[in-house]
DNA sequence: CTGAAAGCGCTAACAT
DNA sequence: ATGTTAGCGCTTTCAG
């Protein structure tokens, strides 16, 4: 994809670096010492060392990486590459991989697909060009052919975190999401709630469709009905969900929503139809917020380790990257690692207790 | 790597990728011609070009960036160099710029400093290594002269968004700090407040230092005198300024924040105490935050163009890196380009409107 | 339409 | 301790 118009645009060499053999030809020596000199300077004469040294303070010189690279040096990038950036849980995902990758001496790309198929194989192609070390993706769709052939091909470590890659074998550190939304079901069953109903958006997320799959459950064992809308992306269609539940005569006792966004959008909805919370409904929300606590009333949640979450992720992929090197990369430690955090119920007050 | 199965012809090296001249030799074709079929495929052969390419697609040939970099083609990659990626500011920024990159066909290197000096060098000197093409910095100090000193050595383009570096004539793009601020603190006055407070933290950062100014001249010109508690910093410290300030017989009759954090701690902090807001207190925060209109009562704010800022700067910079390179990088288009955006003054209901 | 060959900036033998 | 030299993977004259 996009072979083209990579080339040469333009410019003259206006900013010109000074090279290394520019160095050794001012400071008169050879560019091997040079060379060792930007290197640490060991094996060489200590006034050369300095007088080298001087010439590369004084012409300004910097080491150019891609010609290191090309001599078979790492180029100490990895890419991440994320639905956004913005949102909390990737943004805090995206500090601790920089973090990591910054304590093994390397960069970090960051790519946001909005989780857009097309844009992430972008990112990625871009990313494999650029020879990156190591890639941290969670991918826009849990089954992107196109991705996993390409990753596939690839010998770089690959980490998806928070949802695994199609049914492939990369190795993945997600949260127990199923389990998650069943504890948080179950609370709210417990609370003596019969009518709970569950919304969301983005159902084909992996995290959802698990999300949704612990809520089913939890309320299956309790031979209660499920009852769940997809539709709510927006604040206006959380409005539109709440107006719709609400107008029914068998208005919900509580709701489940699914993701941060997702429940604040709802609290508002509810908020603004002064539908009181807990009193005529209990609320549930999955992914904890800033203000979830300050809120009057205050929002019970469910909380995942993010920072968890994302160190795992970066750590696993430094760790392969550093690994001696096992023949087959999947068979590696006795089979691809793949970590499911724990994730933690916080009560406050919305739902009831 | 010894054992060779016997059949199997292709590479020495299973672990390297396939170079150009792999393909080259494969598909019987000399390196130029392969080198056309990925740059566009013109001037060649339409059947020589489709055998070329499946070639290509066999090996799975991905063009080595570093190669191209050498022979002069840009290194599409900009820098960013934040305090942080998971504050929403610096997050939106990021997600902005990485989106114009994207449009620029080129990637983007994030890097958090966390207002460590240090880093922030480091930081700038590996993205210099890596040849960045562009470089969009909020400096971790105002003046930094180490900071400056290398900038001023590099021949790329270099914008600060948020915050300008040093005395030096960089290009930034930031909002009216202090306008804003003497807007929000005039509010207060008007609505016949007296004592008005201002809480803040970290005041040797240039925002805070502007927004300080811009608080104080309100003051001084409304008569009134400026009380300032610059300790604020989390939600203990800011437990203490409420504190310390309703101890004194001479309560403050309203609360300016300087910033996001420092407006949500101050409010919990005050919400904790029970003071009624804005009846015992107002309160009016600079930022504005996700669910200021959600809490009750609503928290007043002055806004930032905090998208505009980020487009501005990475709009700014590729204007520059494809600029036909004045001579003079500071001198460019008559003086360099220095934006300031304005704010608007959100009013909701906790300064007492 | 196609290829041979000369580098780009740097490192790594291999001399000296 | 230091210089010489051959590439690394790619683009690009310059000849066919």
């Amino acid at each position: 994809m996009a072979l083209r118009s990579a080339g040469y645009d333009d410019m003259e060499k206006h900013n010109k670096h000074p090279t290394l053999s520019d160095v050794a030809k001012r400071a008169g020596v050879g560019t091997t010492t040079v060379s060792r000199v930007i290197n640490g300077g060991s094996r060489v004469d200590p006034e050369t060392l300095a007088h080298v040294r001087s010439v590369i303070e004084a012409v300004g010189y910097v080491p150019n990486n891609a010609a290191r690279v090309l001599t078979g040096a790492r180029t100490k990038i990895i890419g991440f590459v994320a639905p956004g950036t913005v949102d909390p849980f990737f943004a805090s995902c995206a500090e601790v991989i920089e973090s990591v990758a910054r304590a093994h001496d390397s960069l970090l790309i960051v790519t946001a697909t909005q989780n857009d198929v097309d844009k992430e194989m972008a990112s990625v192609d871009a990313l494999l060009r650029h020879r990156v070390e190591g890639l941290i993706i969670a991918p826009a769709s849990p089954d992107s052919e196109q991705l996993l052939a390409l990753l596939k091909r690839t010998t770089i470590p690959v980490i998806a975190p928070d949802r695994p890659i199609g049914r492939s074998n990369i190795p993945y550190v997600v949260a127990d999401n199923c389990m998650g939304a069943r504890v948080a079901t179950k609370h709210l069953i417990e609370h003596g709630y019969e009518r709970i109903a569950c919304l969301t958006g983005e159902d084909t997320l992996y995290t959802i469709r698990e999300r949704l799959r612990g809520y089913r459950e939890a309320m299956n064992a309790a031979g209660l009905i499920p009852r769940t809308i997809t539709s709510v992306v927006d604040q206006a269609s959380a409005a539109a969900a709440v107006e719709q539940l609400f107008a029914s005569s068998e208005r919900p006792h509580a709701l489940l929503t699914l993701k941060n966004k997702t429940t604040i959008d709802t609290y508002e909805a509810l908020q603004e139809r002064d539908i009181s919370v807990p009193n005529s409904v209990a609320i549930l929300g999955y992914d904890d917020f800033e203000l979830a606590a300050t809120l009057r009333p205050s929002v019970t949640v469910v909380q995942q380790p993010i920072e968890n979450l994302g160190r795992a992720a970066a750590d696993l992929l430094f760790e392969q990257m550093n690994a001696p090197h096992a023949s087959d990369p999947a068979s590696a430690k006795g089979g691809s690692s793949k970590l499911q955090l724990r994730t933690r119920l916080i009560r406050r007050s919305s739902c009831g207790c």
